[in-house]
RNA sequence: AGGCGCGUAGCUCAGGGGGAGAGCGCUACCUUGACACGGUAGAAGUCAGCGGUUCAAAUCCGCUCGCGCCUACCA
């Protein structure tokens, strides 16, 4: 066999992953009398390439995964990517752009054709790297947003939602991004503080007779105002409220109305109402019955509605001659430094336009009552809880969704407009004839609907809704989903409430919000700051099992990832460790290798202590796993895996295994101890496979078994009958006692390689009698020479001394002590002992603390006290015995 | 402006009413037949501050300070 010294992850990766779909593994199985277990994956845009999000939220879900098939359950991971409408049409301009070419020059059909043919081509990269990250989706349901089904899903719930009152088309404000030329929704603006100026304006009333100053941010937007606003209780205006100003440059007569959304204390208390180009004034016009004038075009620049002078000026430029035009005819009264937020388009960054258009929204209030009450009511449950909070928040105060974009590349919206007589058809395909007048030319609306609509049905729609599949019958609800929380409003909110709408239940039971990976500076990871990680770059460098764990190891609930490389080069360690456990245990196979089976392990008679032990050890952590995994604590589960095959294992377990494996050993003893090694190495393979598949897999092929694959092997679960206490005590006593030498050994600088007596003296014979039990794995572990029990300790001479669990220890040193230094080391160990001793005995003291605590607290104290008062006693005799 | 989260060893973080923990780093020693991606031993903390509840507070409750994040229509 081949086995290199140190686990070399490049190898074996790619060979594993190709083992696994060879055998279906993934494949859900729509017939298994098991219970489903399913969730949908965050479809990733199909431009993306992996980052550490998906890293971190794919590894968690592989985790559930692989952790519930092993399990027995039938586990349907369902994947698939997203059509990412803006994202998608950004990469193909780019394309066309550089080609010298562009989007309007193709035309539509070409363009969308040019789109999915660039999707055939690059988009399946973030497939392939799931894979190298160790996935187990079922690929044979791979989905796409804008499959044939899918995109039939999303003109069904269109549909139906219109047809329920709850999509409406209308003239309204929207986020314009001048840039990409389209309509955005309220979570895809970004608001950025910013420092920027307010303009404050005389406007003159009609009259003559005096005027009104405003205080505006953006000037060029006064071209498109029709009226000015104060609050009703602002006696500053009172008496303006009804009179007709005079807008500068332009010399359109507003009137002055009354509105309390007018802050009194901001600016001069009088707003300007530009009703097509900001939100507020948009609804103030509204109240006040005032006519919207749009003064932008498309692009942003300003149209017809404005003066001459202004015509075809970007908003910018159209600002500073607005600004220099105002000054010159002595109406700006002031200009100041002014911190505010100014939206910025999430893709382009672009200076979002509020702007007057015709959209398609969803009236979403009914449906996210609902959705508050299926969290309110337990249907949907969050980890970490806090997240509620923030649900309810925006959940409560949601308003309408701009769900129209206008873009080419996405789903467009199935309604056809009658040229004749203007109605609206909305259908779930092209009708024939104007349902109105029958006539014959129907445009389709040119708009297609935002990326999210469509993602908002994804676990339903990848499951053949609206038909009644068996796998949706089977699969739907899913069990969890996974996902970061910069996407709960964009998507997890969305999904609840079209879930609860289609299908009545709520899509999932619960949603695991992760954290966010930073740098390890705690930083934001970003292209500007140069500190993103990449994902694949680790698994190069790490591998896969090692980039997983690290994220396991981190992701406690609730707390970001701080990535840190050191970090993930102790957690390649720990795969190296296993690695070299495993090829001791199996080296040491020897001849039983041969057989498709692992020797069986030995009746619980003809077992030593720590076999006992370390089965003991090994059934409460298959206990942890099985309670911190169910908890969605990948942490602690991480946390305990790497505890125990390092610290018990390894440094304990292997160690006291190695002289019973050694030629001369008795071959009943080498063959017990084998059994015990293979048997926890298999169980801990298991327990690891859900978190670092690939290295799991290759070492468990190694071992004699008929198994083919170790995903679909036995997830190991708690055996009482390991249960052993006392074996755990007498194990944590020889521990103690080893450790005891060591420690002597190290502070007396005593050479590591020669080997000393050992004497000690318990108190009963059944301590004494298990101590002379294991005299020789004490002597090992301990470098001795021997192990001898004594009657009276203080009669040995020089030596050094100290006490574990009540066992008086001593390490004659006849002609080698150096008293002085072991003085030290007993001085310094009884100081801490006493400090420790003080704050049980402060409590033992207190009457009220044995009036009111826990009696088992209070015995525990005691015992602790009297052990700590032992050990000092015994230490500060031996050290006046230095004199 | 509201809401949420965080402040524990040099660093990054677990823990969460009853003897302060891990990983990395640090110090000393060790190439011992799985592993130097290793072993052994060790040093290191007013658990942000102040008050309260309790027999007992790092842990629960208030307040303060510091740091993040999210939401919001102050032009």
């Amino acid at each position: 066999m081949d086995f290199e010294k140190a686990f070399e992850p490049g190898r074996i990766e790619e060979r594993w992953y190709t083992h696994w779909m060879k055998l279906g593994v993934f494949t859900a199985h729509l017939d298994s009398p098991r219970p489903p277990f399913s969730m949908a994956i965050p479809p990733p845009n199909v431009t993306g390439r992996l980052h550490m999000g998906h890293a971190l939220n794919n590894t968690l879900q592989d985790i559930l995964a692989r952790w519930r098939r092993m399990r027995g359950d039938d586990v349907l991971w369902l994947p698939g990517t997203d059509h990412a409408g803006i994202a998608t049409q950004m990469v193909v301009d780019r394309q066309l752009a550089k080609e010298g070419t562009g989007r309007e020059a193709l035309g539509r059909d070409a363009f969308v054709r040019r789109v999915w043919q660039w999707k055939e081509e690059y988009g399946g990269a973030i497939i392939d790297q799931l894979k190298r990250l160790g996935c187990s989706c079922d690929w044979t349901r791979e989905r796409f947003t804008m499959d044939p089904g899918l995109s039939h899903a999303v003109r069904e719930a269109f549909v139906r939602l219109h047809e329920a009152g709850l999509i409406y088309r209308d003239k309204f404000i929207v986020n314009w991004c001048p840039r990409c030329r389209t309509a955005i929704s309220d979570l895809e603006v970004i608001p950025q503080e910013t420092q920027g100026h307010l303009w404050t304006i005389r406007y003159p009333l009609a009259d003559g007779c005096g005027g009104i100053e405003v205080a505006t941010t953006r000037p060029e937007t006064m071209l498109g105002d029709t009226g000015v606003a104060v609050h009703p209780e602002d006696d500053r205006y009172r008496s303006l409220i009804g009179k007709t100003v005079a807008l500068p440059l332009v010399g359109r007569a507003l009137p002055i109305v009354a509105d309390p959304f007018v802050e009194r204390e901001f600016g001069t208390g009088a707003v300007k109402i530009t009703p097509a180009h900001d939100p507020n004034d948009f609804e103030a016009a509204r109240r006040a019955g005032l006519p919207s004038l749009v003064v932008m075009d498309e692009q942003g620049r300003m149209n017809d509605n404005v003066p001459e002078a202004y015509r075809g000026l970007d908003r910018f430029e159209a600002r500073e001659r607005v600004v220099a035009d105002l000054r010159a005819q002595g109406v700006l009264v002031s200009v100041k430094d002014h911190l505010h937020n100014v939206g910025r388009c999430q893709r382009c960054n672009t200076i979002i336009e509020p702007y007057l258009s015709t959209q398609w929204f969803v009236r979403v209030k009914p449906l996210a009552e609902e959705a508050i009450r299926a969290v309110a009511d337990g249907r949907v449950r969050f980890t970490p809880a806090h997240w509620v909070n923030s649900y309810n928040e925006w959940m409560g105060k949601i308003h309408d969704w701009c769900i129209s974009r206008q873009l080419w590349w996405g789903h467009q919206i199935p309604a056809w407009h009658c040229e004749t007589c203007s109605e609206i058809n909305v259908a779930r395909e092209a009708p024939a004839a104007c349902r109105r007048c029958g006539g014959r030319v129907l445009r389709q609306d040119p708009d297609v609907l935002d990326t999210w609509f469509s993602s908002a049905l994804w676990p339903f729609s990848t499951l053949g809704w609206p038909d009644d599949t068996p796998d949706l019958r089977r699969y739907y609800p899913t069990t969890v989903l996974v996902t970061g929380f910069d996407i709960l409003f964009f998507w997890v909110c969305r999904m609840i409430m079209m879930g609860l709408r289609f299908m009545t239940v709520a899509p999932f039971r619960r949603v695991y919000i992760t954290g966010l990976v930073r740098d390890a500076e705690g930083q934001k990871m970003s292209k500007t700051r140069g500190n993103v990680v990449d994902p694949l770059e680790l698994i190069d460098r790490y591998g896969a099992d090692a980039l997983r764990l690290t994220l396991a190891a981190m992701a406690t609930p609730g707390s970001d990832l701080p990535l840190s490389e050191e970090r993930m080069v102790g957690y390649r360690a720990f795969a190296n460790k296993i690695w070299n456990a495993a090829r001791f245990v199996l080296l040491n196979l020897g001849e039983t290798r041969q057989v498709d089976a692992p020797p069986p392990l030995p009746p619980r008679d003809r077992l030593r202590v720590e076999d006992r032990w370390i089965l003991s050890r090994l059934a409460r952590l298959e206990g942890t796993v099985e309670e911190r995994l169910g908890d969605y604590r990948f942490d602690e589960t991480a946390n305990a895996l790497y505890q125990f095959v390092w610290h018990e294992y390894c440094d304990w377990y292997l160690e006291i295994a190695k002289p019973h494996l050694l030629p001369g050993a008795p071959p009943i003893e080498a063959a017990r101890t084998r059994a015990v090694l293979v048997h926890v190495l298999d169980a801990v393979l298991r327990l690891l496979h859900p978190v670092m598949p690939f290295i799991t897999e290759d070492l468990w092929q190694r071992i004699p078994h008929r198994g083919e694959t170790i995903a679909l092997s036995p997830y190991p679960e708690r055996d009482e009958a390991h249960i052993d206490e006392p074996a755990e005590r007498e194990v944590a006593l020889l521990m103690e006692i080893v450790v005891r030498v060591r420690n002597i050994r190290a502070e007396l600088n005593i050479d590591p390689t020669r080997r000393l007596p050992l004497l000690y003296h318990a108190r009963d014979r059944e301590t004494a009698e298990m101590i002379a039990a294991n005299a020789a794995t004490i002597a090992t572990l301990a470098r001795l020479e021997g192990v001898r029990a004594a009657a009276d300790l203080s009669a040995t001479g020089p030596a050094a001394r100290a006490v574990a669990q009540g066992v008086e220890l001593a390490v004659p040193l006849a002609g080698i002590l150096d008293l002085e230094a072991e003085k030290r080391r007993l001085s310094r160990e009884i100081e801490k002992l006493a400090r420790e001793r003080e704050g049980h005995a402060r409590k033992l003291q207190n009457a009220e603390f044995l009036g009111k605590a826990r009696p088992e607290i209070v015995d525990k104290a005691r015992r602790i006290h009297r052990e700590l008062q032992e050990k000092i006693e015994r230490l500060s005799r031996t050290v006046e015995s230095l004199g």
